[in-house]
DNA sequence: AAGCTCGCCTTAGCAATGCTAAGGATGACT
DNA sequence: AGTCATCCTTAGCATTGCTAAGGCGAGCTT
């Protein structure tokens, strides 16, 4: 009653084909039996080689963060720069996956090797003139405001068609008609609160922000 | 077989039994079930005030921004002042409840009310020299900022005692024993992830990168 | 080779969840 | 008095995470 060739399960295997139904179904429509089913398998089997559904998710959030590829930066890479490829690598890497931010947000347990990888970030930034508190605090900001964008970005898609092809309408509505209203401008100017334009923004400000931080520390 | 005295069920006075009940039993421990009970009902009357629990949900969100009481700044304020206070606000309704900031992050649908407050703001930061998209990506880049952090800070509290009372020496060992580590020395330095100062920290970088965004924009 | 153990999976099932269906009570209005 | 809308009830369904108990085969011991 195989479904597929199973070479063994593994704690390994469970996590990425998590993943990988994750984009499927999202992540209301992972379940463990669903998940079980994916690997040809009855669902009690995988609370073998997992505590709970949570360990999973934790195990998936940790696969995340490991797969932007973060660490410390570049012989001769100025810090900015680096401090911007990482955010953007962080980013693209919560992307990547459907409610990828929600799991990674509600994730508590990170493993060794990720906490180890910012240990070694924060040990380039203290190279470059950071107190250990500052690099802290810096790159703490910095993740935050990537969680933060990013789980808006995956906000739920509503169900019963959101937007209703016109926002600017919409909205306008909501501001009693009021076509000079501040938002309505910023939205026709081409503002958004998701996508690039609007994370290099944040992005930028939190650099120069930094800088100043920095140059601050520095007296 | 009536609980309590129940002067007739509200969509209102739901969301705020919710709200009470949400800081006794938590996110997880918020069922439709617990809160009838709370009400002195049976589980299904709710259905006949909200469509789903996520209505139930979209609607505590919306009171939680609400309750934070943001709006445009006072006369006279500067609006880095107003910003940082604006900020510091948003944290306190999030932090105000268990959860608060994943509900609000889980949230999609703001009142009416709540964007017209949203617009106030923007038209206040247009007077005082941002164009709308500037003043859009700033809030936006602040909200995101402020709803990470809340969520890093309200990250569920293990269940087996998390902190094995030295956290210093949890992380030393995850670190290979190296004393030396920069995370271990913010850490004694007094650097925390989580708090006031980390918050105060981020919040006062986004402020100096936002001026330094608004002089440039205003050559 | 017989038997034992242990790793990994199965079948069966429990308590809890969000939600629906159908109906009953209560009051207002004609 | 009768009708209707409002607001709640009882009953129950499908699904969820998870546990209990047992089966089965590989490899080790004797």
């Amino acid at each position: 009653m195989c479904a597929t060739a199973r070479p063994g399960l593994t704690r390994q295997t469970l996590i990425e084909t998590a993943l990988r139904l994750l984009d499927e179904v999202g992540l209301e429509g992972l379940t463990v039996r669903r998940l079980a089913a994916e690997l040809g398998v009855q669902s009690p089997a995988l609370y073998w080689h997992i505590r709970s559904k949570q360990e999973l998710l934790d195990g998936m959030a940790d696969a995340i963060i490991l797969a932007a590829g973060m660490g410390p930066p570049r012989h001769g890479e100025a810090w900015q720069d680096w401090l911007a490829r990482r955010a953007r690598a962080f980013r693209q890497s919560l992307l990547a996956h459907r409610d990828g931010a929600r799991i990674v947000a509600d994730a508590a347990w990170l493993s060794p090797a990720t906490v180890r990888a910012f240990n070694d970030e924060l040990a380039a930034m203290v190279d470059r003139g950071f107190t250990p508190v500052l690099a802290l605090r810096t790159i703490t900001a910095l993740s935050q405001y990537v969680t933060g964008f990013v789980l808006q970005e995956q906000a739920r898609p509503r169900k019963h068609a959101e937007e209703p092809a016109d926002p600017i309408a919409a909205l306008s509505d909501l501001l009693d008609g009021d076509t000079s209203a501040p938002l309505l401008a910023a939205i026709r100017d081409g503002g958004t609160t998701t996508g690039d334009d609007a994370f290099e923004h944040g992005l930028q400000v939190l650099i120069d922000g930094t800088i100043a931080a920095l140059t601050a520390q520095a007296t």
